[in-house]
RNA sequence: GCCCACUUAACUCAGCGGUAGAGUGCCGCUUUCACACGGCGGAAGUCGGAGGUUCGAAUCCUCCAGUGGGCACCA
């Protein structure tokens, strides 16, 4: 068999994806258990217009890991993929393609430009569903779904008409979040605010009756031409007198009165506010509190209106402010400019500065659901976070929750299923017919407006199976197993699931949600498409391969983690290790039989056979703690060091006399099974998190083939895949504790003589005596059977065995370990005594260190006392061991004196 | 301003009440027949600071500092 020395990822990660694929393997339907318990997780959908980035790549790591984790547990296990339609986005992308062609989507109407985008994603959207078949997601894609399909659009309009039924949706004039550039309204979600340098400008306002002024304090001087009001506190003694006089509004000459409120902070500025309830949130809400009108100065635009006078008409918001306060020192009526620093409120998508208008949208109240939600979480504890932390970010939020607005002024997405007549009258229908039948006419224009693209995503868990439909999917498969996402859209989509699913299928869309930490760059920032520093995964994964990546990822957890290339090539020369050990197995697989090649009792094994099948089953232990628990980085861990350490540094050193001898014999044929049963078992383990590298292998194997697989799988069509067989679950009996220490004891020994041997200079082709003195208990019997792998691990000689140690030449080497074993290496014509006696000495230090410690603790009556009784005795055990090895070691100084 | 998380070896991170760990890097030795993307051995940390609880604290509590994030914002 001709395996080459080096992993070639890219040659196994071309070669299986496909085949799974093909063969189903991803559905459900592969599993033929009626009885088989289920396993769903639906993916957060990427945006159509979206490739992928190091965010996906870590959450679909996760997702990945536990779907094939429980597939391969016999789970039915469904990972339901698709694309969300983002409006905003999608609109933007293809309204850019238009420019180049020198149109806008108004030249071309409204069902062309939809029908254009649905071309647009036909030719060139959803690249990352590409891109996720190269992670090797074990999606399926037969189940996928887009927000805009027949089918979930139907949902988005059920629940649209339900929620307006029962009288949380209404439409009304707000004030809201407007985006001059995408002319569209925004939820409170979809504006970020970010701290940015300018200018407080204090303005004068002259009282009507008096001589004197009232000084306001505003970052925004152009919307002074919509106050009608200017507000102070109740309390404040400097302008008590004044409430209730009435001042001029300067350019405007409009009459506005002094009033009082508790919002306004008197330690603010001048401690007066001036109140343009059409133009800010805050203000619209003193406004309704004081019945003051709205004069509405500024547009869609973002440009001065009519309202806001001749001179200003048509300006920019911008310009209007350089004349506003032109105007104001002209008529000696600014105070003041100073510099200031405050948060600013952009469109999240475009970056234009929000303006906050007063509009008719449609508004989704949310105290119900919220309040749902809330008891969700406490009396049943649904959904569980991971970590915890978050289910107090979540709480806060839902108890602080507004009414959301709902509808967006654009073409991409879903239409507003409500219906007008010639009158005005609003008919809220599933379809035109319905509406038509409600208003008892056809004469009817479809509200223009689309649903925020959340809407849709807000039904998804649901939606996606089939929802309003009574389907055997949304039976099977509802509520989830777990979502995994990140942590930013805990808000705009986390909760909205919980609350519609909740409502409209009556259950919780998921029993657990885990929240991913997040990949940062080199220097501890976000990756951002502004900043470019964003690593693509794509090119992770042809550097260093799909298997390793994955590795580093799961690593990254639930913890922010700055990207380190060195670690993925780390797990890079893992995927080779695990490579090199099984090319060892299978050049020395001829004769092995298709046994497992663990006949009879345990008790019969040889001492490292009991312990790699210790080792294994302990960690296919860790690996279930680890995964019930979503801790990826443990689970990481174990298979790592079971892997390399355990299996490839001691298991394979200590048969490969065994396993490499050159007769055939009934022995060998056994050994070499044996390597091959723990490395197709380490496979199995390892298959969730490095899916290629183990299917390579695992399909080298003989004696593999559809009897591998776990029953629920076996009657399938599908071919022989390490992705179908049974996950390894610990067998408690086979855990054996004493095979564990023993075999600690022996790498111990094998240790301490490796140390000698560099310690003392040793050449490495020098063989070596080793004298073992291992006291009157069971070491003896320990280090008889394993002479042969000792002399083999340690390159010596001769291995002699004593009860006590034996005179010894006075230039030996030695050690003392622990249970009262020592070791002698005699080096006659190699030692430096000098060098020796101070190696000694170095580690009588090193446990006298520890002594004092020990006995410290000790003679602290208090601790013996009012610790349990098993560390005290721990602790007395540990006192002893220390005190033999330090004076063994006290022997040999004198040896070597002498 | 409020809330949350983080601060452990040079770097990236585990550990979260009972002898300080891993990977990478570093220092030796090593191309012996699975693997130099390897093997063997080794050095390296007053666990951000200060208090407190406890027989015992990296681990629990309080305060402080730094970093990151979220929420709310004062016009």
């Amino acid at each position: 068999m001709e395996i080459p020395k080096t992993y070639d990822p890219k040659q196994a990660e071309a070669r299986h994806y496909a085949r799974w694929e093909r063969e189903g393997c991803f559905t459900p339907e592969i599993n033929r258990d009626p009885s088989a318990p289920v396993y769903s997780i639906v993916i957060p959908p990427p945006n159509v217009t979206g490739s992928l980035h190091m965010g996906h790549a870590l959450q679909h790591v996760f997702m990945d890991v536990l779907v094939r984790y429980h597939r391969m547990r016999g789970f039915r296990t469904l990972w339901l993929t698709g694309m969300d339609h983002a409006g905003i986005s999608t609109q933007m992308v293809v309204s850019r393609e238009l420019k180049k062609e020198g149109l806008t989507r108004h030249d071309l109407g409204r069902e062309r430009f939809v029908e254009r985008v649905w071309e647009w994603k036909a030719a060139s959207g959803g690249q990352i569903t590409q891109q996720m078949r190269r992670e090797g997601a074990s999606v399926d894609w037969s189940r996928e779904r887009f927000t805009m399909d027949e089918g979930l659009s139907r949902a988005v309009r059920e629940v649209f008409v339900r929620l307006y039924e029962e009288g949380h949706i209404y439409r009304g004039a707000r004030i809201v979040n407007w985006c001059p550039t995408d002319q569209t309204v925004l939820s409170d979600l979809e504006v970020e605010r970010n701290p940015q340098g300018g200018k407080l400008y204090y303005l004068q306002y002259p009282f009507k009756d008096s001589a004197r002024r009232i000084t306001v304090a505003t970052t925004r001087p152009e919307t002074m031409l919509g106050d009608t009001a200017v507000a102070v506190n109740p309390n404040d003694e400097r302008y008590r007198e004044l409430v209730g006089q009435t001042l001029l509004l300067p350019l405007a000459s409009r009459e506005i009165p002094l009033i009082a409120d508790e919002y306004v902070d008197p330690e603010f500025g001048t401690g007066a506010v001036k109140i343009t309830p059409a133009h800010d949130p805050n203000d619209y809400e003193m406004g309704l509190r004081h019945e003051l009108p709205q004069v509405v100065v500024i547009d869609h635009n973002a440009k001065m209106t009519e309202e806001a006078g001749a001179e200003f008409a048509g300006l920019d918001r911008y310009k209007a402010r350089e004349l506003v306060v032109e105007k104001f020192e002209e008529a000696g009526l600014l105070e003041k400019v100073v510099d200031y620093e405050f948060a600013i409120s952009k469109c999240e998508r475009c970056k234009t500065v929000i303006e906050p208008l007063i509009s008719t949208q449609w508004f989704c109240r949310m105290d119900e659901m919220r309040d749902m939600a809330l008891a969700l979480l406490r009396e049943e504890g649904k959904p569980r976070f991971t970590p915890e932390s978050y289910e107090r970010v979540y709480t806060n939020w839902l108890e602080n929750l507004r009414d959301w607005t709902i509808s967006r002024q654009l073409w991409w997405g879903h239409q507003i299923p409500a219906w007008y007549d010639e009158d005005g009258g609003v008919y809220v229908a599933r379809d035109a017919r319905e509406a038509a039948a409600k208003a008892g006419t056809d004469k009817l224009t479809q509200d223009p407006d689309v649903l925020d693209t959340w809407f849709s995503s807000a039904l998804w868990p649901f939606s996606t199976l089939g929802w309003p439909e009574e389907t055997e999917d949304l039976r099977t498969f509802y509520p989830t197993s777990v979502l995994i996402t990140a942590r930013d859209i805990i808000f705009l989509w986390v909760s909205r699931m919980v609350m519609t699913g909740r409502k409209f299928v009556g259950r919780e869309p998921f029993r657990d949600v885990y929240i991913t930490g997040t990949v940062l760059d080199r220097a501890g920032q976000r990756m951002s498409k502004t900043k470019n520093n964003g690593i693509d995964p794509l090119v992770v994964f042809d550097k260093y391969g799909v298997d390793a990546t994955r590795l580093t990822l799961a690593m990254v957890a639930s913890t922010d983690t700055r990207w380190n290339d060195a670690q993925v090539e780390s797990y890079r020369n893992f995927a080779n290790k695990i490579w090199n050990a099984a090319r060892f197995c299978l050049l020395n697989s001829e004769g092995a039989s298709t046994g497992c090649g663990f006949e009879g009792a345990p008790e019969s094994w040889a001492l490292h056979d009991r312990w790699i099948v210790s080792r294994l089953n302990r960690t296919a232990r860790a690996l279930e703690e680890a995964l019930a628990s979503y801790d990826f980085h443990g689970a990481v861990q174990s298979l790592y060091h079971f892997f390399w350490d355990d299996f490839c540094d001691w298991y394979i050193e200590l048969s490969k006399q065994d396993v490499t001898a050159n007769e055939s014999s009934a022995a060998r044929d056994a050994a070499r099974s044996r390597a091959l049963t723990v490395l197709e078992q380490a496979l199995r383990l390892l298959h969730p998190f490095m899916p290629f590298v183990t299917e390579e292998l695992w399909q080298m194997l003989p004696g593999v083939g559809r009897e591998s697989h776990h029953a629920a799988y076996r009657e399938s069509d599908a071919s022989p895949t390490v992705m179908l067989t049974s996950y390894p679950q610990a067998q408690e009996a086979l855990i054996d504790e004493r095979a564990e220490r023993e075999m600690q004891s022996v790498i111990e020994l094998v240790s301490r003589v490796r140390n000698i041997r560099t310690e003392l200079n040793v050449k490495p082709g020098e063989q070596v005596r080793v004298v073992i003195s291992a006291g009157a208990n069971g070491a003896q019997k320990v280090f008889g059977q394993s002479v042969a792998q000792i002399m083999r691990l340690t390159r010596a000689s001769d291995v002699a065995l004593h009860e006590e140690m034996p005179a010894l030449p006075r230039a030996s080497a030695r050690q003392a370990l622990s249970g009262g074993v020592e070791v002698a290496v005699p080096l006659e014509g190699l030692i430096d005594f000098a060098r020796e006696a101070e190696r000694i000495g170095r580690e009588r230090e090193k446990l006298g260190r520890e002594l004092e410690k020990v006995e410290a603790q000790l003679s602290n009556p208090q601790f013996t006392e009012r610790a349990p009784a098993e560390k005290v005795a721990e602790l007395r055990q540990r006192s002893d061991d220390v005190r033999q090895r330090i004076s063994a070691l006290a022997e040999m100084q004198e040896a070597l004196e002498g």
